[in-house]
Order: structure tokens, then sequence, then C-alpha cells
DNA sequence: GTCTATACGAGGATAGAC
DNA sequence: GTCTATCCTCGTATAGAC
């Protein structure tokens, strides 16, 4: 509403971060040059500078954003008091959020190494954040009897795992809807947790 | 025994490609310079160029080395007839193989995408194969009664990426044992196929 | 806010000496 | 078989015009 006449940063901004995901998904961080993100923006290099310091700091912000998200969207969702319903919850939720936003995922994960060591101590922090949130539905699942899990910090990480290596291989439009493929893993997730009730 | 005097040939090449799976697992293909190898290695930059034709190259040859060595690895091991066991087996071999060779693993995975589309054909088709491999297991368990997966194609995918994000968290005397790891994974898959005998 | 122009270093790869 | 020297391209980032 209030912009100036010529002025395109609030719509510039965005539109940089877009085609850095994309690209930095699609080659790699240290494949993707400042140009290609330009050219792909419809603006200079040197343009890109007076949206981020350094080409570091719009890859850390990008990995940042989207933990970020991942955090609130968890947050934000109701989560059911028995421990086999909230695992249900966090396992379909998984899968779902992943499958929207594959490029954030591969980026997330795939570029910790190019982090310099303060940034990946931040996002380490974050990761591990979320990797809590389903280990204490594990631990409170087994305190109540509902779950057998011999190693509940363990078992987090594998599930975990094998929840976002489906983004490796499903596709809109594929062999199997999305709701299938949840109702598969929901499956395994629940006979690998031992759950009764 | 029949080196010649002043040639080290035999021993330069092995030299060259252990330094550079570590530079790539580290840092990744494209961070890493063929100077950074050579100096890694002891010797200047052009002299890589006699052991292979370009990085491109040396880049495939270590995945696709990794990869035959896991199929032939996996070929050499015994399969017991039982579904159940060989089940086991598979998941023991899967956890050790890997755990062994966390470079080469890491690399074979993250780097996909910096091959040449040819390279990348191929490699996929020896992935594929090792996929075949676990899925033929829970196929014949399917048939026979003694698994209860509503589909194989996405339970191997899904058992694969679990066991090998034991990589992603692993270390050689850290909390736990492989045996450990191993027991506690066997004890999620068996359960997650709905496993009987 | 975006452009052009450019500084400056590093990249992959090759030629020819030893 | 390895080295030194070098070509040429491309990288990030900045300065100053408009």
């Amino acid at each position: 509403m209030a912009r100036k006449p010529g002025s395109k940063a609030e719509i510039t901004g965005p539109r940089i971060r877009a085609a850095a995901l994309r690209l930095f998904a699609r080659h790699g961080y240290a494949a993707v040059s400042m140009r290609q993100i330009a050219t792909e923006v419809g603006v200079q290099a040197g343009a890109l500078y007076l949206y981020t310091p350094d080409k570091q700091t719009l890859l850390f912000e990008l990995m940042r954003g989207h933990m970020e998200d991942l955090l609130a969207a968890l947050a934000a969702e109701v989560q059911p008091a028995d421990p086999v319903a909230a695992l249900e919850g966090f396992t379909r939720f998984h899968i779902r959020f992943h499958a929207a936003r594959s490029d954030a995922v591969f980026v997330s994960y795939m570029e910790l190494r190019n982090l310099e060591p303060a940034n990946f101590a931040r996002l380490e922090g974050l990761r591990r954040s979320y990797e809590d949130r389903l280990e204490a539905i594990l631990q409170s699942g087994q305190r109540a009897g509902q779950f057998a899990v011999p190693d509940t910090k363990l078992a987090a990480l594998a599930l975990i795992a094998m929840l976002t290596g489906v983004n490796t291989w499903y596709r809109e439009g594929g062999r199997l809807s999305l709701a299938t493929v949840e109702a598969h893993y929901w499956d395994m997730v629940r006979k690998a947790m031992g759950a009764v009730g």
C-alpha cells in the first residue's frame, strides 16, 4: 500500500530467496553463482547485495527460515494427550509438511556442511528442538506402557530419517497419493514402536 | 614386485582417490578444488591429470566404486532361505557396511546432482539393484505370510532410508556400540514389517 | 533501487621442461 | 612421472553513475 513508485524492494527480496532456494536445491550451494541467481530474478548481480550482505547469509537465512517455519507449524498442531494418537499426528504432519517444501528440506539437510561454524551451531539447535519433540512423545508412550522402544533417542532419529526419506522419491501425481503414503508410513511407524491401545 | 625404481604410480592413484573422497565428503564436490586434492596428496595440480581425465570422472569413479563394492559385498553374504532371517541379515549387513565407509556413503548420496546425466543414470541403476535385493526379500516373506507389508517397494525405500540414517549420527566410541545399534534397528525393522516366525 | 564497470582472486585444464 | 608456468573463464563483492 505504501509502496513508492518505482520501488520493487518488497517483491524483489522474496523473489531472490525463491530463486536461490530453487537453484541451491537443484545444483548445490557451492555450484550456484550469484550471477545465476541474479539472472533468474532478472536483475544484475550487484543488486543482490541490497538484500543480503553475502552469499553465506543468503543460504543461512533460507535454512533458518525453513526450520523456524517447521517448528512453528508443529507447535500450531493440536497434540493429543494419548501418545499413540500424538505419534500418528507427528508422522502425518512430518510427511505432509516436508512433501510440500521439498526444495527447502533438501537444502536444509544437504548444505549443513557449507555453513560457517556459528551458523551451523544455530541450525543444529533448531533441528535438535524438532527431534526432541518427537522423542518426548516416545518417552511419554514408553512410560505409559503403550510403546516398546529400547532407546527413545535412537528411535526418534530412526523415524525422522525414515519419514524424511519420502522426499527422495515422492512426486505429486506419482503411483501413490500422499494420503496413501501417509497411511502406509503410519502403519510401519506404529508397528515399529510396538504401539498398543 | 615389478615396480620400476622411481615410479610411484601404483601408490599415487589410490592416494588421490582417498584424498578426493575425504575432501568431497567434508566440503562437497563443487567446493573442493583440484589444487586442494593435489596439496593433500603432496603433488602438483597438473599431476592429477595423469590419473583422471577430469574432475567429473574422478567423482563418478569414486561413486561407482562404492556402489559396486556394496553390491559385491552383499552378493558375498550367504542369504538364508527364511525371509525373516534374510531380512535380519540384510539389516545388519547394511548398517555394518555403511558405518565402515561413511565418507563414500555420504558422497554417493549427496553428490548425485553433480553427476552428468549419463553418469547419473549409471549410478541410479546400481542403486536400484541394491533396493531390488531388499524388495525381493520383502516379497518372498509377504508371499509366505511372514510379513505384513502393504507395499513392498515403499517399505524397501523406507527401510533403506531409516538404516542409512544411522550414518548421520553414529560415531565409533559414542554412546552406543555398533552391535547395540544393529540390535535396536533390527528390533524396529522386524516389528515394522510385522515379521512372524 | 538498480545499473554498468571493474577489482581481484581462484577455478579447471594444458604445454613443455626435466 | 612430476613440475613449473600459463591460459582462460568464472567467482564474489564493491564503487559510482543514473
